[in-house]
DNA sequence: CCTAACTAGGATTGAATTAGTCCGAGTTAA
DNA sequence: TTAACTCGGACTAATTCAATCCTAGTTAGG
């Protein structure tokens, strides 16, 4: 349906969750699909990948979870991208041209030289497109959040994650 | 694997070969596939589509085949693209925000207000990336292939397609 | 008028990807 | 020491997409 799946959806309000709740608490990647009402076992699939990707850092057993691994203004949205959906080109090109009938499986020399030219125009609309994902950070996305939204609302985004960690620490899971 | 998939490179080659071959001539779906080595089932289909997006025009019955709707220069590669891969967006949005536990089935105004500012990124680096595929004709790239190519290549392709045809009339397929 | 060749379009197949689940191993706090 | 909770990866079902195949309708030419 869209060239880029809903994990990239997912993982962004994760991570910008994350910006606004964990200075330096650790968030669990369940509390963070509960508070947004998807799937536990996808979110946990995402965080993987994110870890991998170096964008967060883990912290196992009790009371552990998931934080930025550096600071928001330094997380562009296409390392995200990136690291949720790999590192795909927007186009791969097979070198058709050199099948050509007039070849008898023999190209000539200037058929494959340089780049093929329809690749070099799909890779030039690539660059446009990573350039400008890569010029928008986490921080960039907080901010322009936190200006529609209430002044509170960082503040009980926080406190929210915070009494469910509480919650759990009383031995009562729900 | 790539973004877009193998049916761009193969209808934008069968394009650039139209150009070449097709100044007052038709040509069969099935020549451009077995001049380039490819399925010839496959590119059947792409031509419907480029047919269908108003890119070409077809003459059906014997004889019949395929013709550039109008100039090479008034067609865009991003035109191709969006005629074989559909409209499809960089990234759906599917309105996560609204879901927020804080919320509670009731999420306020501010919340849906404007576009997502996730999406209002995504479209951004889409617009790039459009744009810059817009920026090309099929007549740009086809006189960037014929500066690599021997003089006499474009000649000789559509010597090869009037071959062919002739061939055909005269009742021997092969 | 009849045959051969062509396109159009839909039904079908097969592979790849995605969303989502589940369980095991390790870690931490109490 | 124990018990709960975490991550991580293996696994599965379902959807989507590329690619094929076949039929019907159309055209040119003999």
């Amino acid at each position: 349906m869209a060239l880029y799946s809903a994990s990239v959806e997912y993982g962004l309000h994760c991570l910008l969750y994350l910006v606004d709740a964990s200075t330096d608490a650790w968030i669990s990647s369940v509390d963070l699909a509960e508070f947004q009402g998807i799937s536990p076992s996808y979110v946990a699939k995402l965080c993987s990948r994110l870890t991998r990707a170096g964008l967060v850092v883990a912290s196992e057993g009790a009371q552990g979870g998931y934080r930025l691994a550096r600071p928001a203004t330094r997380i562009t949205v296409l390392d995200v991208v990136e690291a949720l959906e790999g590192h795909k080109p927007l186009f791969l090109c097979q070198e058709i041209r050199s099948r050509c009938a007039l070849f008898a499986d023999r190209p000539p020399a200037w058929a494959n030289q340089g780049p093929c030219s329809i690749h070099a125009v799909m890779l030039q609309a690539e660059t446009q497109m990573k350039q400008s994902l890569a010029s928008h950070t986490l921080a960039d996305l907080s901010a322009r959040l936190a200006r529609k939204a209430p002044k509170t609302f960082a503040i009980d985004v926080a406190a929210w994650f915070a009494d469910r960690k509480a919650a759990k620490a009383r031995g009562q899971t729900k």
